[in-house]
DNA sequence: GTCGGTGCAAATTATTTGCACAAGT
DNA sequence: ACTTGTGCAAATAATTTGCACCGAC
């Protein structure tokens, strides 16, 4: 499926949620199909305005407090700051923060999760969710 | 070692760094040795005050992000605003949040970290630290 | 005595909110 | 129509900084 596509899908969604897609949160969601990345509040509104600069930055913050509560993004609190956001779908998975880029790459381990779980239950524990983050550069082959 | 002894040491070695052991650090050392639990600036701030009810907030801040950079402490960014603190030393370790009291347990494991470098490796990267916290409640017996 | 450190108040940064008006259903 | 959403400006919250004085070495 493409991502105009994907991008009416969430809208459907949401409009059974109770939600009124009024323009900026089209425009928002939209935004957040087509992105590859993991842009912060700034850097959505700075791309929204290019479609529609009538935008706010303070809907764009309502919008992804909004989007969040109805799980379709994730907020992450990556070092730097402000927090970024993706949209959710496509499956759990945790993160590799180039610290020379701020370039992200998405991963996902079984095994890992899988010791995380042992951990928590050894230690009385169940995990309700957990956040993984890798911090690292590029190996400069030898 | 005791937590007196232990928190001289810490003097010592940052003198030996060019750091100037000033009342308001000595204070602050103090206060992050005996603590079992991870402070965020305006706790250290209030447990300060009761010592030493003249020693500021900026001070706070800008020891915290002094002994950050001697590596002397570790600074956290758990879920809920401001950051938290802990003294380096003692080995890495990750943590545990219970959701529910805000409480932390520190805990280790070696696989997860041997498949963390893997996971990096694979992709074309080096690891510098990395971060993994674990969120969840505790487990009630059945 | 020198230079780095401190307290205080004001500045910054990221995010939230009150309000009057506009727009989605 | 009814209610929710929006833009704007002002409010918060966490942290940082400029400046004149103070204290560690």
């Amino acid at each position: 499926m493409n991502q105009a596509a994907q991008s009416k899908d969430y809208e459907e969604e949401l409009r059974r949620a109770g939600v009124r897609i009024t323009r900026p949160r089209q425009v928002i969601l939209r935004i957040l199909s087509e992105t590859e990345d993991h842009p912060d509040a700034m850097e959505i509104f700075n791309r929204a305005c290019e479609i529609d600069p009538s935008i706010s930055l303070s809907t764009v913050y309502r919008t992804m407090k909004l989007l969040e509560e109805k799980g379709a993004i994730h907020r992450h609190a990556f070092e730097g700051g402000r927090a970024r956001f993706e949209q959710a779908g496509g499956g759990h998975h945790d993160h590799l923060i180039d610290i020379d880029t701020g370039d992200v790459i998405e991963f996902h381990s079984g095994k890992i999760e899988a010791l995380q779980d042992e951990i928590a239950r050894s230690l009385g524990y169940e995990i309700v969710y957990h956040k993984l983050e890798l911090y690292g550069r590029k190996r400069r082959r030898r």
